[in-house]
RNA sequence: CGGGGAGUAGCGCAGUCUGGUAGCGCACUACACUGGGGGUGUAGGGGCCGCAGGUUCAAAUCCUGUCUCUCCGACCA
């Protein structure tokens, strides 16, 4: 992509709105644009980053045999009624009244439309176990909104649903969304660690919560130093055994959010116990019958008795995992992207771009990354140097490449990795051959 | 929802107390210089001072109402 047909608005000075890291280098580096509290337009910038973490998150829903779908962002009201939390969820849920009068409402979440689709079609044993998700705009109308897309009113998240004949299996389903999220957020490029957590109004006995451990986290988290050792992108294990062995020793380590967590009977000593901030950015349930029962969602056995199915539900909030990874990945300058997230993966910058030999050696090697299949965003505007310097620092794209008259006069360009600083000159065709090997 | 703060050019702000025809920096446009870390100069364009009422010869400024944004607290992916 040339910068000069691009839409990337960066702003030099801090938004005076922006209290934390990511909100405000988010609206710097023009991925976002505030429409109203806690409702963002997505640039493209920001939306390319959104997209790729969607698409890892999907990969890793597929991976666990979860299957997609997609349900409307706004629901009528009726299953709600029908679940009892329709007068429940209070004011964080939008409603809205269409032309006829019928009481609608913007999902702040779909088990009662999950299970209503799972009902009507789903009556066998033989059927299960099922597992559906889907990646869909949500709105919680908040109190307070803030912190940009880390708790925004609407946002993107992904959600699936789990359902099972037995308990055993219910929890079988559970531990392969756990395992399922270890992998995600490791090839997100994130830290993140399960912590037995508090069911909340989604109800249930099983639950954890994942958290990303950055210093600006919005919950005080306490947890045991072997995590910090730990390897979370695992294989994702081929059967039952394996998953639970799986969630058995990253369950096992200590780990509590604040809520969870007294200084008395915390079972790690002193120097063991690491206390940080964590932003949550995964949360799954198993909750059992809660709302198979009220909704009838029952399938025939093999004794053919009625039996109420187990569920779980499993999110991953994917528009605040923009801003946490953000929060967890930057310094002074700007963003520094994890390679498997970058908005592109090269920034190129024609420094001499006024130079007819240097333009045209940049033409050239954009096209031959292009050809190569690399995304690369190419500054090819008129903007000094230094210009170019910070806006690439500031968006922070893996690597940089400043092409110039002066390091051309020997045949180089400059590559600098732009999370450790390191510079190196090389000609172009070593440049080619280090992002084609 | 309780308690604070703020709405003046795209962004960041001054001006409001003490009413008198709207300003600064950055950004933007043009030209010239510059060209490896947000460079320099000259000349420009852009604002119903959040909105609605009121007071006054005169309102960004005073009064009333209203909307929005934001910070702290209790709640959430």
């Amino acid at each position: 992509m040339r910068l000069s047909r691009y839409f990337l608005p960066t702003i030099k000075e801090n938004p005076s709105e922006a209290q934390i890291a990511s909100h405000r280098l988010m609206l710097r580096a023009g991925m976002i644009r505030q429409g109203a509290a806690g409702i963002y337009s997505w640039l493209p910038l920001g939306l390319r980053v959104l997209k790729k973490i969607e698409n890892i998150v999907r990969e890793e829903q597929n991976r666990a045999g979860a299957l997609e779908v997609l349900m409307p962002t706004i629901q009528s009201s009726e299953l709600w009624e029908e679940s009892g939390r329709y007068d429940d969820y209070g004011k964080e849920m939008l409603r809205i009244e269409d032309r006829h009068g019928r009481n609608m409402l913007f999902g702040p979440t779909n088990e009662e439309m999950i299970t209503d689709i799972f009902r009507r079609e789903i009556h066998s044993y033989k059927d299960l176990p099922k597992n559906l998700y889907h990646i869909q705009w949500k709105f919680r109308d908040e109190i307070r909104p803030r912190f940009g897309v880390m708790r925004g009113r609407e946002f993107l998240m992904k959600d699936a649903y789990s359902f099972d004949l037995t308990p055993e299996e219910g929890v079988n389903s559970y531990n392969a969304m756990f395992v399922a999220y270890l992998r995600t957020f490791a090839r997100l490029g994130l830290k993140a660690i399960p912590m037995r957590a508090d069911t909340g109004p989604i109800g249930g006995d099983l639950s954890h919560e994942f958290l990303v451990i950055a210093e600006t986290g919005e919950s005080e988290v306490f947890f045991h130093k072997d995590f910090e050792g730990m390897e979370s992108l695992v294989d994702f294990p081929a059967d039952a055994e394996g998953l639970q062995a799986i969630v058995n020793e990253w369950t096992t380590p200590y780990a509590a959010t604040e809520e969870m967590h007294s200084e008395d009977d915390c079972p790690v000593e002193g120097n063991n116990l690491i206390r940080g901030r964590g932003i949550e950015v995964g949360h799954i349930f198993f909750f059992g019958d809660k709302y198979s029962k009220p909704m009838k969602a029952s399938v025939q056995g093999p004794e053919g008795e009625m039996l109420n199915v187990q569920m779980g539900s499993y999110g991953v909030g994917v528009s605040r995992l923009v801003g946490g990874i953000i929060e967890a990945c930057h310094d002074e300058n700007g963003i520094v992207w994890p390679e498997a997230v970058a908005p592109f993966k090269i920034g190129l910058m024609n420094l001499g771009a006024k130079n007819e030999e240097c333009t045209a050696f940049c033409d050239v090697l954009y096209a031959e990354l292009e050809e190569a299949g690399i995304e690369v965003l190419f500054d090819d505007t008129k903007d000094g140097a230094g210009a170019k310097f910070k806006n690439m620092d500031l968006i922070g794209l893996p690597w940089q490449v400043a092409v110039g008259p002066r390091g051309l006069k020997n045949g180089v360009v400059e590559l600098k990795n732009r999370k450790t600083g390191e510079k190196e000159e090389l000609t172009k065709e070593a440049l080619l051959a280090k992002f084609t090997a």
